[in-house]
RNA sequence: GGGCAGUUACCAGAGUGGACAAAUGGGGCUGACUGUAACUCAGCUGGCUACGCCUUCGGUGGUUCGAAUCCAUCACUGCCCA
């Protein structure tokens, strides 16, 4: 079976918990395909993030080419915006020379970020971003919602206004634009000029939960701990607000004991994988495979790259 | 052997005659989520033929219109004296 040319190429998706497996699928998909990885994971494109992330190891990144993989500093501010305008330019010039990308992650709103799109909004002014912030902190949620209500009457009534950081975000949004936060989103998904499809990874519970155990101890072996000891100065980082991070420094800080920060990361580990399977869940474009399954996930990957089937979904 | 304290839902732990299926926290579950997203937030957490009913607060037996709450007794646990 051959990879006919699509008109504009194949983006195979490959999602899923953490810990189920993704990274060394990926590797062995990828070179199935003869492709190259773009990762998808809103932590491991930090440079300095590296074991507590579980990113690709020398031994994946010698086998096969990855994108956004330790790719930016944890000072710089980053979000699923730039990372669509950054992949979709990566993918550009990816799909110049080969049909098929092979795109690894499970970072939910990244993955639709490139795959549905965002609303073009402009990115928020850090000194609004600061003085909100203040505002909240000095008086509270109530203030915010009464701006949010004056500003944006709209979104006023469709947010969740108990949650602050969504509220704060849409007041940062009206002040930096100076419109309602509401009229910039539109919620429409943007066509794409390649192919998508997505694969799902999974595994029995109990199995998923015992590999992030395993994977948490040989995370703390490899030197986790040193690695956010040597992050602690910057702890207040977006970036750094990260499970198999936050837990160490509330050690280092002694509010917990080692053994518990450690007990606490498979926890909140766990937590998370469970968070990206609901999120996953409502998604019915996501065909789902078991990690061992490889052979079978090759041939229905084949054949969707290949046939015409594609073009009918998207 | 004697004395004291205790036994509450998955765990911890309030409640000490009616407003109790039982505070609160943890854990768990379900879910929301278009720019901080590995974030942030919400709901549920005894059973059911569910705007009502049923069975619960160590066991049993009492007192009372009414008990998780009072009495008796048995069992177990902890501390103290022997």
């Amino acid at each position: 079976m051959s990879l006919s040319p699509g008109t504009h190429g194949t983006l195979v998706v490959l999602l899923g918990p953490t810990g189920v497996g993704k990274t060394s699928v990926g590797v062995e998909l990828a070179r199935a395909l003869d492709t190259v990885i773009l990762s998808c994971d809103s932590r491991q494109v930090y440079e300095e993030m590296c074991i507590g992330t579980a990113a690709p190891g020398p031994e994946e990144l010698a086998a096969v080419p990855h994108f956004f993989v330790r790719a930016i500093p944890v000072e710089r501010y980053y979000n699923c915006w730039e990372f669509e305008r950054q992949a979709l330019a990566c993918l550009e010039e990816l799909f110049a020379r080969r049909e098929v990308v092979l795109m690894v992650g499970g970072s939910m709103l990244y993955i639709d970020a490139v795959c549905r799109g965002m609303d073009e909004i402009p990115d928020v002014d850090p000194e609004i971003r600061a003085s909100v912030t203040r505002l909240h902190e000095r008086e509270g949620i109530e203030s915010l919602r009464a701006l949010l209500h004056a500003l944006d009457p709209a979104f006023y009534r469709e947010v969740d206004l108990k949650n602050a950081r969504r509220v704060m975000h849409a007041v940062e949004i009206c002040l930096t634009t100076g419109k309602p936060y509401s009229s910039l989103r539109t919620g429409r998904r943007k066509p794409r000029d390649f192919s998508i499809v997505k694969i799902g990874l999974t595994r029995d519970a109990g199995e998923l939960r015992e590999n992030i155990h395993r994977r948490v101890d040989q995370m703390v072996a490899a030197g986790l701990e040193e690695e956010a000891r040597g992050l602690y100065p910057r702890r207040h980082l977006n970036a750094l607000n990260t499970v198999g991070y936050k837990e160490w420094f509330d050690h280092f800080d002694g509010k917990i004991s080692r053994d518990e920060a450690i007990r606490l990361i498979k926890r909140d580990t766990c937590r998370y994988a469970k968070k990206q399977l609901t999120w996953f869940r409502r998604d019915d474009e996501i065909t789902w495979f078991s990690p061992g399954d490889a052979g079978l996930l090759l041939a229905f990957i084949r054949e969707r790259a290949g046939g015409p089937s594609l073009a009918s979904k998207f």
